[in-house]
Parts: C-alpha cells; sequence; structure tokens
DNA sequence: ACCAAATGTTACCGATTTGTTACCGTTTCA
DNA sequence: TGAAACGGTAACAAATCGGTAACATTTGGT
C-alpha cells in the first residue's frame, strides 16, 4: 500500500485529509509542525508528502529544501495560503513537484495525487527540461528562467506531445489523433497554427525554430539540439 | 514466440519489464551486466534487445559495438539516461536502432518493441547505415558523421527507397511507381534529376558514384561497397 | 445572458520544391 | 568515324506547402 506523509498544523484540515486519503486506499502518516514532518520524512519512506508552507518551528520551504538535501527523491506537494505567485516559484525552485492553492478541494489534490503516483509508478515523466525550460505535467505549468510561460490547454497538450515524442518526426495526423482525440473534425491546418502560437511562446526566433522543426510534406519533430 | 534480451542491472526495472514483456507475451531472457549480456546476446538467439548503456562491466555502446561487430542484426533499444542527444548520436552510428530516454513508460517501450518487431518481420529497419551515413526513418533525417544533412521530401523518399532496396537493379518505372506514386504524371527524367541532387548531398566525388550507381538503359541501383 | 478566451477555418503570401526542357558529353554500335 | 541513344545537369517555370493574420465559432466562467 502506498504512503503518503502529510505536515499540516491546523487540526481540522488535518483530520480531514487523513480521512479521505485512507478512504481512497491509502496509508498515511500525519505530522503537526515542521520538525515532527522533517523526522517523519526522513524516518519512514513515504511515497508522497503532502506539506502545509505555514508552520511552527520550521516552516514549509525549509522542510522542502532539507528534504532535497539528503537526496530523498519524493514527489511535494505544497499547499500554499492564496494565489502568491512568488511564493509558489520559491516552493517549485527549492524542490517542490506541485502545489495547490488553499482553498482547495479534496477531490482536486487527491487527483493530483493519484496521478502522481500512478506516472512516477510506470515510470512516466512528470517534468521536462530543455533549454532553459522546465515542463510540468502535473502542475500543468511551462516555466523558462522560473518564469511562467502561459499555455492553453490545446498548447499545453501539444508541447507535452512533443515532448514525449522528442526527436521523432511527427505526422499532422498522429498529432491531431492524440492531441485532439481520434474523432476530431479539425482539419490538418489547426495543427499549423497551434505550432505557430507554441513558437511564439517558446521559440527565441519563431522563424529560426530551434526545438519545433517542420518536415515538409510530413508534419513537425521536436528536437531541442541539447 | 519471440524472445526479447534484456540486459538491465536496476532489478526493480529489469523485474518490471520481465513481467510486462511476458505479459504481453514475449518469451524474456534477462542479464544484469555487460558480460552476462554479451553472452546471452552472442548466445542464444534473440530476436530483439533492450539494452541500459550504464551497466557493470561492459557498457551499453560496447555491446552494441561488438555485437554488430559478429554481424549480429537483431534490433537494438538503447535505453539512456537523459536526452542527451550526443549520447543517442553515438548509439545509433554504433548501430543501435532506437533509443528510450529514462524515466520511460513501459506502454511506450512496449510499443515500440512490438512496432519493431513487425516491421522486421516484413524485413524492414527503421536505420540503415552505409559508409558514415546513418540514415533515421523515425526521426526523418541524415547524418554524416553525427552532422545532419539536410533532404527535401523527394530527396528522402528516394533514398529511403534505395536504401530498402539495395543492391537491388531499379528501372525508373519502379522508382516512378513508389516514391511518386503510381498515378504520377511526373516523366522519367525527373528521377535522373534527383538522382543528381542526392548524389551532390551524399556522394565524395558526385561523377564517381560509390553508392548510387548508374545502370545504363536500366535504371539505377544503390551499392555502397561495405 | 454576457464577455473573454480558446479554438477552428480560410485566404493570402512567400519560400521551397518539383517537373520540364534544353544542351552537352559519353557510350554504343553499325 | 559518325549518328543515335542515353544520362548529367543547369536553368527556368510551375506547383506545392507551410506561416500566419484575420475572421468566425465555440466554450467556459460569472
Amino acid at each position: 500500500m502506498e504512503t503518503v506523509l502529510v505536515i499540516e498544523d491546523d487540526s481540522t484540515m488535518l483530520r480531514g485529509l487523513k480521512d479521505n486519503f485512507e478512504y481512497a486506499g491509502y496509508h498515511v502518516i500525519t505530522a503537526v509542525d515542521g520538525e515532527a514532518g522533517l523526522n517523519a520524512a526522513l524516518d519512514t519512506k513515504a511515497d508522497l508528502i503532502i506539506l502545509d508552507i505555514m508552520l511552527p518551528k520550521i516552516n514549509g520551504y525549509e522542510i522542502c529544501r532539507l528534504i532535497r538535501k539528503e537526496k530523498l527523491d519524493m514527489p511535494i506537494i505544497m499547499l500554499t495560503a492564496k494565489g502568491e505567485e512568488s511564493d509558489i516559484v520559491l516552493g517549485l525552485n527549492l524542490g517542490a513537484d506541485d502545489y495547490v492553492t488553499k482553498p482547495f478541494s479534496i477531490k482536486e489534490l487527491l487527483a493530483r495525487v493519484v496521478a502522481f503516483l500512478r506516472r512516477r509508478k510506470q515510470g512516466e515523466k512528470d517534468t521536462y527540461e530543455f533549454a532553459d525550460f522546465v515542463f510540468d505535467i502535473s502542475a500543468r505549468r511551462l516555466l523558462k528562467k522560473g518564469e511562467e510561460i502561459k499555455l492553453s490547454p490545446k498548447e499545453f497538450n501539444l508541447l507535452e506531445f512533443f515532448l514525449k515524442k522528442q526527436g521523432k518526426a511527427l505526422t499532422r495526423d498522429e498529432i491531431l489523433n492524440v492531441v485532439w482525440g481520434y474523432n476530431t473534425f479539425s482539419g490538418h491546418r489547426s495543427v499549423d497554427r497551434f505550432v505557430t502560437t507554441l513558437r511564439n511562446k517558446i521559440e527565441p526566433e519563431p522563424h529560426n525554430p530551434a526545438f519545433i522543426h517542420t518536415l515538409r510534406e510530413v508534419g513537425y519533430k521536436f528536437d531541442p539540439m541539447l
């Protein structure tokens, strides 16, 4: 059974999280302050950590940093107070994998945890790096030098597909089938249009692409020269 | 039943691969270091090899090279740690057929294996090598000593056809039918024109061709003296 | 229902690719 | 030896393809 460590000082919240995760079939360990949380993280082998930022004794950022310093690579999902963009970036830089802003729905948090552990178990990546970009699937976010670049859903899915198929030629049909779905009625040129918008967002020189290369008569190929 | 040889030192990964491939209906042989792997590759007649690069005793590149040196042509899929383009190029130059970067999804790897064995059964390869060229169909590119040579769509398709029919005399009609399509209106001389441009891109001495030979009154023949 | 964002489609433009022709040298064979 | 056949290839014309702006439509949130 997979183990989730929840570090949270608000006892009502903690109880809610514990109940829900146990109901969903996880083994839950809890800690109510930073010190206990850090010890639990280092001692037990949790598969995933849910970490509040505001904590007595040692704050969440510090815990995050210390865990990573010990070369432990379990996923960490941070709980942050509402929309402080800078806090989020700080947390991610310290090694967190994802964040959820309070107030949040338990259902959403649970969904992220499940998705995370599934990918982890199947050895799928949840982040891809190229040039100075970090593409984070679970957080559905693209960062360039730590700064977020907003992508529409299609743009995100398209880039995700490109990253998963790095170095391979992809036909417009393959792209349509995967990104748009097998029963789409969209035409081939829709792919081109989204490639253009993606290029405008990620290519330093959209006219001389470094990442998304055109293959005439075929389609496209994502190939960041590393 | 088809046999897959998995050479991988991480026992967890090895177990995962073995289970999945057996579940998918393959006979699986395993080896946990380079020496054992090489022996298994040379002794048993595996239909396909999955080869980790980082291995104790003999590394994956070396195994790849030694297998090819013995003129064994089973497909080799390399597992590379990171998307190091140079590693990948090195591997492909040493005779690997495809690569998957860790971490990868078992599903994806399985899909590639299935695709490979299907093509192999039909006698098709995914990459072709001649002199210091590597022609990679799925990445749709031609490398000369690791450097890309740009080909137009027709040039690419023509070279692909030549490579698939290595050593066979091809009439202009056959070439037109396959590369241009059965309902083309193009004339015979178009073939000549593209042969010329191809020669200019790949032949060291276009006037004294080493690869694409003219067969007077017949057509052409691709024949790299190996 | 309204507005804003996202998505899909179309049309035009420019760059590349492709097909054809013409001219030339080479080979073949009488 | 000379004419005919053939392939090599430069040069030009035509077709094709992808980039993208602009517009239309759909979707989602409030």
